[in-house]
DNA sequence: TGAGTATCTGACCAAGTGCTCATATGTTCA
DNA sequence: TGAACATATGAGCACTTGGTCAGATACTCA
């Protein structure tokens, strides 16, 4: 029944279990407006919670809550200062993996049929390394 | 209660709208266990849906189902040949994401305090560009 | 120490997701 | 044309997810 000839190499190829868990679990963290806005304006700038739910106009409970989920994930990292906790972009991959997302988004367009309400106008500077964290005047 | 400066400025430099939707839908698709795994069996060949169902052991139904929204997000493009539908990677940025995350999931490991119940051996080849579609003995 | 501030956490709930089953659509070939 | 096959689609349901609210935890400073 099947159209090829080698079902068990292909089978055997393929990315074991946990690979798969694992990278899916990246990409599900990935796949949320409000963690991509976070990872977004983190990519700018350090920031403490207080600040991104401020930036961002959320509830420092659900930053908070979404935080956790980047740091389980290992894509942002926490620094104390007093009171405060400063959250960074872990590692360069995020970046790099916008970019790319970016890239796929852009051809996507380009490729997709043009929908007559398409707003057409649209910032999209592609994402670019992290800037480093700047100096915080912590109070 | 700002602990910065230019909120205004930071806030008007991210992502609008738009993009931050398209990008977490994005990593929404990839967000799947079951898609990555589909996404990974077709970065190594061009398969049909029942093969690429009886490769991964899943309900055809349940592939097909995976399939819209693979194709809906340009990850993957399709090809009639008789009753069959042969589907492959649309564009190499699959492929380069897989990659990225896969490199964050390494590094993420190597930071990551070693479990002890941890099974330690693992495939973890870096996936590569995708290779031709391999030729099909269409029925 | 205790008030004040910043962050985290758990319970809860509306909305979203992924599967299965049944059925529809589309293609081939006798 | 109609049977057989391959794929797509819609409804229904168990499960997950992201937010809010209330309360806990952690740190600072008078």
């Amino acid at each position: 029944m099947s159209t090829w000839s080698d079902t068990q190499d292909l089978a055997s190829e393929l990315f074991d279990r946990d690979l798969v868990t694992e990278l899916a679990d990246t990409f599900k963290v990935l796949g949320d407006p409000t963690r991509v806005r976070i990872l977004d304006v983190l990519s700018r700038q350090e920031l403490c919670v207080g600040d991104i739910a401020t930036v961002l106009g959320l509830g420092e409970s659900a930053v908070s809550h979404q935080l956790r989920l980047l740091r389980n994930a290992r894509l942002v990292r926490q620094r104390r200062a007093g009171q405060q906790i400063f959250y960074a972009l872990d590692d360069h991959h995020v970046t790099r993996l916008f970019a790319q997302a970016h890239e796929h988004v852009q051809e996507r367009r380009g490729r997709t049929v043009p929908q007559p309400g398409a707003t057409g106008a649209e910032k999209s500077d592609p994402p670019r390394e992290p800037a480093p964290a700047a100096a915080e005047q912590e109070r």
